[in-house]
DNA sequence: CTATATTGTTACCCATGAGTAACTTAAACT
DNA sequence: AGTTTAAGTTACTCATGGGTAACAATATAG
């Protein structure tokens, strides 16, 4: 779930802690509540951020919602704009796992399809990926933006690869996989706007319904 | 295409000027001209606003664009705010066009659908359009947000009607209005962040495979 | 049990940008 | 013509909020 990579650098670097690490009661190493705060800050800037949006948030704040002060937020973000920046590596890295399950298994492309929307459901209710989606590209710097840019790219190119299989197994029907690809992305990324869980209409329903459009299709 | 609705009330008051719209040649009066300014402004706006996101955008920025200070445009809008609400009123004004010329014809709910589908992919490219939906409901003043939000799901009642009629009328799929209504939004407003008339993609390809896509379906 | 790195705080700086006051120029109606 | 209204300008105020410097407390290691 969280930032992991930082902290295995980390741990590989100061080997010491290593038998901390096998202790049979798991004490939190200082590299370990480190990444735990860091993921609390993001999540608290995430729903905040979905709440009133980047610019209206100030890291006032944040620090507030995380009961501690601006400067401190300093010692775990580089700046304001680094937060997106580390959601969307949560994001990718959420994303990109799934479409690895996904494409692994032996199936058409139709079920792997499938199955990837299921999964991005599930995903696309989460804050920080929900965060992500709504403020990419929005990076002020323009190294970042393009590196953001990249980034969905490249989620979207594997999607179309799902759907060219299944083109090319027969399992979906003959289109243009690229646009195809973009509208279910609009479709479901739309969702990350209005569904919240706690609401009226549930989960299996959802899923069911985006299944039924997307496979079925309106026409009777 | 403009906010002519302060136009007219303005004729209306403003009777002497009646003799001046009579006259062959149509010398803009003086409510016409402000009028043509205001969109201009509000075009101006909204392509900014597209370009860099609504807080990056500066009121100098939008002056500059349009060769005039600042103050200058405190004489066309309230302030900033106002430029969206400004927006989301020409957009509404369109929405609502397309929808009551869609709903007039006595056709199926299918072939309304598809009607609206192909009249919307159209709006979707306008700027100002645009704008409004990308910045709906990011508005500041409580009220003003609570007015965008009401707008919307009138709008997005409206098409559920049309969906909702086609499934008494046999033409769509049993299915749940409400969602199919929010998903088909979300995928089709999506068009309006990436969508531009000067790529290579062409008008009708677009618009043929988000209509394959929506009638049919994925399955092959 | 002290020395040191890690967290955290208070108190500031300063750039940005929305909005205004007061004044100037241009147009329009009688 | 000359008076009024519209349209635009220059030169400001002022709140907000990102970011930093310098200092304080706390935990970890030797």
């Amino acid at each position: 779930m969280g930032n992991n990579i930082d902290m295995i650098n980390r741990i590989g670097k100061a080997d010491k802690m290593i038998k901390k690490v096998k202790l049979s009661r798991p004490a939190p190493s200082r590299a370990e509540k480190r990444q735990i705060k860091l993921d609390a800050i993001l999540r608290h800037a995430a729903a905040a951020f979905m709440e009133k949006g980047y610019y209206k948030t100030s890291l006032d704040d944040i620090a507030r919602l995380h009961k501690v002060t601006k400067p401190t937020l300093y010692y775990y973000i580089k700046n304001k704009e680094d937060i997106l920046i580390k959601c969307e590596e949560v994001a990718s890295r959420r994303i990109n796992g799934l479409l690895d399950t996904v494409t692994a298994i032996e199936e058409c492309g139709f079920v792997q399809l499938r199955k990837f929307i299921e999964g991005y459901v599930e995903i696309v209710t989460d804050d920080i990926i929900r965060c992500h989606i709504r403020h990419r590209g929005q990076r002020e710097d323009a190294q970042a933006r393009k590196a953001s840019l990249k980034m969905h790219r490249a989620i979207e190119h594997r999607v179309r690869e799902i759907i060219g299989r299944g083109g090319r197994d027969g399992s979906i029907r003959e289109c243009n996989p690229t646009i195809i690809a973009i509208l279910l992305f609009d479709a479901l990324n739309g969702i990350s706007a209005w569904y919240r869980d706690e609401g009226e209409l549930n989960h299996e329903e959802l899923i069911t319904q985006v299944l039924l459009i997307v496979t079925e299709g309106v026409k009777n």
